[in-house]
DNA sequence: GTAATAAATGTATAATTTACATTAATCCAC
DNA sequence: GTGGATTAATGTAAATTATACATTTATTAC
């Protein structure tokens, strides 16, 4: 490599860059977080996002796909990056900046064997324990997004199974704005955006007489959103 | 510092850390873009968003505000990251990674000689020629957040002078959300916000009649956010 | 067969958004 | 100093969207 002005500015030899994920899930009406114990030092042991180090030939994204399906099995999550994180002294070790992303997951995918052979845990999201470093302000900053986010897109869909019920729905949606929906409005309000497929099936989980399960379209979502893009529940 | 397990994950000696800035302003009815030539090869020379390695001592958003203010003497701008641009190739010299900033700036506060004796250019946003690596992917998300943006929070007043007119004001949000708005109803929406104050001067720039100007009223806008946080124009 | 449980449905009112045309203030030219 | 040109300022009616609210239905367990 020739020698050229980069040589000026002198660039830290000792600049590190990882990844973070803010790992969501949603079971038994609750949002939840995975996260699991660090494994460097300093602070080695405590709980913490689950990251690693991006390596030199490796896109930012790819070392997040890479860790996430590390803990939990999983591949083809939908992620989406929530920024970096890059205050001089936010790791007392190492000069490290942190790329956070985001990923949604439908909890009863992954593999829960996997996921404890990592000391992985999943929490409600109110009860989170204290994470390490500057991880909590990434959680905070995380969910502010996700609920921004769940205004304008259908995000709440990569949360649940690929069959879903409408009530199941709602209640992802009260946890998410942490508010109440009122069952008619909701209902009519998303039916009326015409992504839905009713399908002849029953989840008799909750209730006697049975929810119908649904699946998202796609298709017509595409189309919706070619149309001018007014996706909103609530 | 003691050898830990971050030795053998083996995070890159040559991983670098940049930031980039997409500068925003606003003049003559134009939303435009401060870009410069390249400083460093590869393709020094070229039209690039305005940007530096970030120091090892130095916050990246530091970094960013410090790159700002040498080519602008701008300070206390309004800025926001828009991302991490991570790809492996991305820079074919060297393995860096970009924190990418936008700051929003009042166009006729700037140094004009200190931007020309740096290189520097402001194009209409239409305009901007091709940059450099993956700039363009950059200002293409950084306007669709921009855009996003303007919905929900008051950043249009970020671009305009501390006085300013309703129509000018009008004029700014119709080439940020790049369609025609109707004046009666912009400016009833906008006044019931309750966010601007009337003073007693007018704008005769633009019209015989001339435009009473007003100020953005930081202290009710703060109260807006706090009452639920319902900002929307248009 | 009845008690219990959650799912499903409709309507009237209020609030918000949209569409649209005229008058007002000022400057300049004559 | 009058008239013409130009942009600023204003109000109302109709349409759309959001909200509030109560009853019936399907099913299972007993």
């Amino acid at each position: 490599m020739p020698e050229t002005i980069i040589d000026f500015y002198q660039p830290s030899e000792k600049m590190y860059v990882a990844t973070d994920c803010l790992i969501f899930g949603f079971d038994e009406g609750q949002l939840k977080l995975l996260v699991f114990k660090r494994r460097v030092e300093p602070r080695k042991g405590e709980w913490s996002l689950i990251g690693s180090f991006v390596n030199l030939d490796e896109d930012v994204e790819e070392a997040a796909k890479r860790v996430l399906a590390e803990i939990t099995g999983l591949e083809n999550v939908y992620m989406e990056q929530l920024g970096a994180y890059g205050a001089a002294e936010r790791d007392p070790g190492y000069r490290t900046i942190s790329i956070v992303q985001y990923a949604l997951i439908r909890i009863n995918d992954y593999d829960k064997k996997l996921v404890e052979s990592h000391g992985a845990h999943w929490f409600d999201i109110n009860e989170v324990p204290g994470l390490v470093l500057d991880h909590d302000k990434m959680l905070a900053d995380g969910l502010e997004k996700l609920r921004r986010k769940a205004r304008y897109q259908p995000i709440g869909f990569e949360l649940l199974p690929e069959k879903f019920t409408i009530p199941q729905l709602q209640k992802l949606y009260e946890v998410i704005y942490q508010k109440e929906l009122d069952g008619r409005n909701f209902r009519k309000k998303l039916l009326s955006l015409n992504v839905l497929i009713k399908l002849d099936e029953k989840d008799k989980s909750n209730s006697r007489r049975g929810a119908f399960l649904y699946k998202f379209d796609h298709k017509n979502y595409q189309q919706l959103l070619k149309s001018g893009y007014n996706f909103e529940i609530a």
